[in-house]
DNA sequence: CTGTTAGCGCTTTCAC
DNA sequence: GTGAAAGCGCTAACAG
């Protein structure tokens, strides 16, 4: 098993100094003889060596390496945004470091501090569906420790924020079931507790209002995120006499769960009942009737997440709290084609 | 900005030596008065004081971290694995540090080199379509890190392999479909370099043959891993007029563009057409008709995975080079069932 | 231009 | 039972 080869192992080699050998390897000096440095150089090669970076980091306390904490990634999202972000952060010199919380705020806390002991140079963080305790994302940041949020955020955590326009592309997707003639439309809702739930809400509720159509909180309904509770909120609506002219679910997979039961019962989609999703994913165009779901571009999300942190990282700690809105597409499908008006949005 | 506190501040509180207090902090040391270890306890936990694992690093060479390397994590399984194995190995203590090579073996190997220098303390890797060069493995194994590798796996690699038994399962996936009376099958197979691929390809001719249904090499077609590429293969099939009895895919996407353009083209799926797909996803129950499909059980895969690295990083090198099969269990649904027979296979 | 030295935070002999 | 000192690999003053 060969040893690792250090600077120091070159400047025996060749007779000089550490410091010496440390300065030629580092572009920066420029106080050096060039055919020294030429000679470090080759012995380098030669030697294979290979810096440590776990004795940089702890000079210097920076390690360009970006951590990145998601709740999950087993649904699209998440891994595309991170593809994003890796692909762009690596052009700049950065690695990164990705951990799944697994929706825990316990987890999340872990890894929290494992990256900041391992000294990333920045974090950009996705936060759990628990998490309401923010103190020690905070204190990490008055830390001097550059971080960005996104998607699931918490508007009083002290950094800025890459969220989707959840209000107006809520508003643009109920508008578009409204203009495609549909009434009686019902809110399929992600959690409550969410910020973005409560957006969608909001946009929902305001593309009513702006046609007058009449509303009450019963159009409203709780459900989760998976095919299953979409599923199960659409057949306890039904089982109450309820027929919805058009649902309109906060994801796309609590879509598809309330397109399945009305299948199941025979409904005619689009014709008697309109379907509308959220946050597309590659499922959209696989279930029967394809839905319309409004799509949120994961590598706009991640250039903008990306260029608030170096912004933070290079402009020390100036980091502009705040809310940056990123804009969508809605991409209209069969689960919503009554007309073939209302242009695509964008 | 509170600067970190080290176990100097420790003792410079207590008047003490660092040297004490070190030991103090660490449990295998007995030869600590344990009042004294008490007060550098509490001390320690009132100053806040969390150990610095890149100093720790630098001086043991070793880390508690595993690095994870995967060729992408856009699809499911990639994701299911590395969450299961995350769930496991932090229950040993150890945090999962996980890097995308998005299917560039350019990257890869810069993954592998960030995550050997960062002394990671045992690497799970899961090879990209280019990789063909597997020296720079072989040599960080050499070097003796404990490396095991998983679906995508090179068999020179000196390393234990955890892989699903392909030629069993895709023999088992043909063998259903000529039990529920199905004839002239095509097997659209992966990229043909992958091993995985070949070892597919086997499977389907290995069923053939146990039942002498006549085999031309026609029967197999090279296709992508995408839905369009599988939709493109059936295209180019009908259009040659070649109208199979049915199509047994080594993915779940090729099965589904299959479906697509049998649909588009009127042929009624199981009716006149049987589809099987292979390494089952969320979109099986999603197309209509629900695919039948191979599922491989991702959690299995991890527990096998996790077992073998700390089998490796605690025998130290002694790791058992060799491909450890893991089996899965036949989902037979909509898109395959003409009879009622032929049970669920497990 | 080059070399000596101190130090990042921690562990680990080895004296006392 | 405790502490002084060396060292992990590297960088950065500072002298020369």
């Amino acid at each position: 098993m060969e040893k690792h080869v250090t600077i120091k192992d070159i400047a025996k080699e060749l007779n000089t100094s550490v410091s010496t050998v440390s300065k030629a390897l580092n572009e920066k000096y420029f106080d050096i003889n060039p055919e020294t440095r030429q000679r470090v150089l080759k012995a380098a090669r030669e030697m294979g060596y290979r810096p440590n970076p776990i004795a940089r980091k702890l000079q210097q306390g920076r390690s360009y390496n970006i951590g990145v904490i998601v709740p999950e990634f087993l649904d699209t999202f998440f891994p595309e945004v991170i593809f994003n972000i890796q692909k762009r952060l690596i052009k700049e010199g950065y690695q990164v470091v990705v951990m799944s919380s697994d929706e825990s705020f316990e987890t999340e806390l872990e890894n929290l501090k494992t990256l900041e002991d391992n000294m990333v140079d920045g974090l950009i963080i996705s936060l759990t569906r628990e998490t309401k305790n923010i103190d020690y994302i905070n204190k990490i940041i008055d830390r001097g420790m550059p971080v960005v949020l996104f998607n699931r955020v918490n508007p009083s955590i002290r950094s800025p924020k890459v969220i989707f326009d959840d209000f107006k592309w809520s508003h643009f997707a109920t508008e578009h079931l409204i203009l495609q003639g549909y009434r009686n439309i019902y809110h399929f809702s992600l959690p409550y507790h969410l910020a973005m739930s409560q957006k969608r809400i909001q946009g929902f509720k305001s593309a009513l209002k702006k046609y007058r159509i009449p509303f009450t909180e019963e159009h409203i309904i709780e459900t989760g995120i998976s095919i299953e509770e979409g599923q199960e909120a659409m057949k306890r609506l039904l089982d109450r006499d309820i027929v919805p002219g058009a649902v309109f679910a906060a994801g796309d997979k609590v879509a598809i769960g309330a397109i399945k039961e009305l299948k199941r019962r025979g409904y005619k989609i689009p014709d008697q009942i309109g379907v509308m999703g959220f946050t597309e994913s590659a499922l959209a165009e696989i279930i029967e009737p394809n839905l319309t779901s409004v799509n949120q571009p994961t590598d706009k999300i991640a250039d903008k997440i990306v260029e608030l942190l170096l912004d933070s990282i290079n402009d020390n700690g100036k980091a502009k709290i705040g809310e940056f809105l990123i804009g969508g597409t809605l991409n209209v499908r069969e689960s919503s084609r009554v007309m073939a008006s209302d242009p695509k949005r964008t």
